[in-house]
DNA sequence: GGTCAATATAGACGCTAGTCGATGTCATTC
DNA sequence: GAATGACATCGACTAGCGTCTATATTGACC
């Protein structure tokens, strides 16, 4: 799975047309964004105080099975939205806030607001 | 379909975790974007200068069936993203750019940039 | 009104993705 | 080092999605 710099040299949506390059590797950031358990784990991992949260307090928040939750933050990972650490027994992950900013200028319209 | 107005009253990602139905909603919009080729045809409607296109022009853009393209521009359509005008023969698509706007805001994290 | 062109809809098909139970891995503790 | 707990990986199942061909719809023009 590559790295996925796409997001960096992507000029706003309104400016000129998508190569199908970088459509792609966009794509592939906003499919992890298109679901709600992802979404779900995503806001809780943002609005966490501290920036970090144990994958145990995810899955308590969910009525899903434990492999399911770890699959969604597999996800989220690889596309460069969360990183993890593992302390001891428990793994830790933290939102990577470039990766929003990034997608947030990537949609701001110029006509938009 | 439902009109989609979650939009409008989500808090920024970051500030608090997103109930179940708010993240469904929003997930729709982003599961809409999830697809290089709607991508690619945002961005193509959204940088056309006269902010409209005619479907054949977006379909002369694709080596992709017709009622392949219909296809997504009707699910761009659904989620609020596009809208869509006859004229004579032909139909033009249009930004819908608020929406882009309210993606933004969203995902514009206070500890990104 | 018949024909043609532009677009949408319907139905089918293959592949992807979300979920689960079972199992593996790693660290802690006794 | 055996057992336990936290998390990841695997394999299977099902539903949904992207694509196609075929067909319907809508409007223009003769």
């Amino acid at each position: 799975m590559e790295p996925l710099e796409v997001l960096q040299c992507s000029p706003p949506l309104a400016r000129e047309p998508l190569d199908a390059e970088q459509a792609a590797g966009l794509a592939r950031v906003f499919k992890a964004l298109g679901d709600p358990v992802r979404l779900r784990i995503l806001s809780i991992v943002a609005s966490h105080e501290g920036g970090e949260v144990c994958v145990c307090d995810i899955t308590d928040a969910f009525e899903l099975s434990q492999p399911t939750i770890s699959h969604h933050l597999k996800v989220l990972k690889d596309v460069g939205l969360l990183t993890s650490e593992r302390r001891a027994s428990w793994v830790y992950y933290r939102l990577v806030p470039e990766r929003l900013g990034e997608l947030s200028a990537l949609l701001d319209t110029p006509a938009a607001v």
